[in-house]
DNA sequence: GATACCGTGTGGTCAGACCACATGGTCAGA
DNA sequence: TCTGACCATGTGGTCTGACCACACGGTATC
C-alpha cells in the first residue's frame, strides 16, 4: 500500500514530452548540440528515449515555436530539425498570445518598449557606432512609392519595424533586440488596423520619418538625454495616435 | 473520412496545429475565451476543426509552455485546459532555452536585467508605493536558519528571486515583471552552481541583504539615481562573483 | 444520513499507418 | 560520355484508434 508503482506515465513526475525537452536542453548545454546541428530523427529520438513519437513531436513543436529549431520535411542535409536559435519569433509569439489572453496589457507593452529602446539609444549615444543599416532603412522610407507619392503604409511600417530592430541590433544586445522586436511584432497587427483609419496618414508618415532622423542625429552627437526624450515621444505619440490602448472591446 | 483534400497538410500554407493555435488566439482576441475559461475538450476541438487530436495536442502543448493555459486530467470543473495567462513560466522557458542554444549570451541577459530593474526602481522612486511584500521578504531573508546560523543558500536565493520580482510587480508593469523574472529564472540553475563554490557564501549573503535594504531605502527617499546605481552594482557584482559569464565551457 | 462503489469524461500516451516532399542513386537513351 | 527520367529512401506532417490514470458525480449499500 505504501509503495504504489506508477507504471505508465511520469514515473519520475515528468511527462513524456518533458523528458524529450530536457534531453535536448541537456545536449545543448553540454555542447553536444550547437546552432546548425541537426536533431536526431523523430522516430530515432522516440526509440532512444523510450517514448512515443507523438511525445517527441510535442517537444519539437515547443522548440520550434520558441525559435530554437526549424523543421523541414524531405530527405538530405536540408531536412529534419536544425538548431537555429532565433529568439525573435518565439518572443513575438509569447507576447502576442499573452496580450490576447489578457496576461499583458497593451500600455505595459508600450511602456516596456520605451524602457528598452531608451536603453538602446543611451548605449548607442555612448558608443556611436556607424548605424549603417539603420540609415539605409531611413533612406528607403523616404523613397517615393510606386505611384510617385509617399511609400505605401504597409511597406513603411515594415521598414519602421526594421529600423527600430536595427538600432537594437547595433547595441549588440541580442536579448534586448529580440524583446523589442517581440513587443513591436505582438501589437503589429493592431497597429496596422489603427493606422488604416488615420485620416492624415501621409502627414503622420512624414512626421515619423522626421523623428527617426532626429533620433539618429541625437545619437550621432552623443546626446543620450536628447535621444531618450525623442525615442520616448516617438513611441508614445505613435501609439496614442493609432489608438492601440486595448484590443479587447468589452 | 469523407472530407476531400482535408488530409493535405499545408494546402493553405498552415499546418494543422497552427490552425488550432490561430483558432484559440482568435477566440481570445474576440473575447470568447477569457482567463479562467475552459478550452473545449481535445477530442471536441479536433472534431470541430477537422484535424487530428495529436495536432490539437501540439497546439495545446505550445500554449501550456507559453503560460497561457494549464491542463489537468480527470473529470469535473477542475479538469481540462483552463486559460491562466501567466507569462512568467513561458518567459523563463524561452530565455533559458535560448541561452542553452547560444541564441542569448549570459552577459546580455545580465545587462538586460540591469536595464529592466533600473527602470523598475526609477518608477518606484517616483511613485513610492509601500512595498509591503518586498519588505516582508527582506525580513524573511534575515531570519536565522534551522541550525541557528544564516538562512540556507537555496532558501535565500529563492527569497532573493521573490524580492526582485516583488519590486517589479510593485511597479505595476506585468511585461517588465515577467521579463525580469524570466531573465533571472533562466540562469538560476547556473547561479546556484556558482554560489555553491563560493568560499565565503555567508559573507556574500549578508552583503546582498545589506544591498537590498539600501535599494529599498533609496526608493523610500525618492532617490531614483541612487536606487539605479545600487541595483546596477547589486546585479553586476553578484553575477561577476558567481562567475556566470558563460555556460558553455568550450 | 453517511459511506463505498463504479460509470463517465478528461488529459497523457503509444502504436501504426498513410501522405507529401526532397534527395540521391540508378538506368535507359541520346 | 553525358543527360534526362525514374524510383527507392528517409524525413517531417497527419490522422486514427486504442489504452491508461485520474477526478468527479451519481448510485447503491450500510
Amino acid at each position: 500500500m505504501s509503495a504504489v508503482a506508477e507504471v505508465t506515465p511520469a514515473a519520475d513526475g515528468a511527462r513524456a514530452w518533458e523528458v524529450v525537452l530536457r534531453r535536448i536542453e541537456g545536449d545543448l548545454v553540454a555542447g553536444i548540440l550547437k546552432p546548425g546541428d541537426h536533431l536526431p530523427a523523430e522516430r530515432a529520438l522516440a526509440a532512444e528515449l523510450g517514448v512515443g513519437r507523438s511525445s517527441v513531436r510535442e517537444a519539437i513543436r515547443v522548440l520550434e515555436v520558441l525559435g530554437l529549431i526549424s523543421t523541414r520535411a524531405g530527405s538530405g542535409p536540408q531536412s529534419g530539425a536544425v538548431i537555429i536559435a532565433r529568439p525573435t519569433g518565439g518572443m513575438s509569439a509569447l507576447v502576442r498570445l499573452q496580450v490576447a489572453a489578457q496576461g499583458f496589457a497593451v500600455p505595459d507593452v508600450v511602456a516596456t518598449r520605451v524602457v528598452l529602446e531608451s536603453a538602446v539609444v543611451t548605449e548607442l549615444s555612448a558608443g556611436r557606432p556607424p548605424l549603417t543599416e539603420a540609415r539605409e532603412l531611413l533612406d528607403a522610407m523616404e523613397q517615393p512609392g510606386a505611384d510617385g507619392g509617399p511609400l505605401a503604409r504597409d511597406e513603411f511600417l515594415t521598414l519602421d519595424q526594421a529600423f527600430h530592430l536595427a538600432l537594437a541590433a547595433a547595441s549588440g544586445n541580442a536579448v534586448i533586440a529580440s524583446m523589442m522586436s517581440g513587443l513591436r511584432d505582438s501589437i503589429e497587427q493592431y497597429i496596422r488596423v489603427g493606422a488604416s483609419v488615420l485620416p492624415v496618414w501621409a502627414a503622420t508618415q512624414e512626421r515619423l520619418a522626421r523623428e527617426h532622423r532626429a533620433i539618429v542625429g541625437a545619437i550621432d552627437e552623443g546626446d543620450a538625454e536628447g535621444a531618450r526624450t525623442r525615442i520616448r515621444n516617438h513611441i508614445e505619440t505613435y501609439h496614442a495616435e493609432t489608438n492601440v490602448s486595448s484590443i479587447h472591446d468589452h
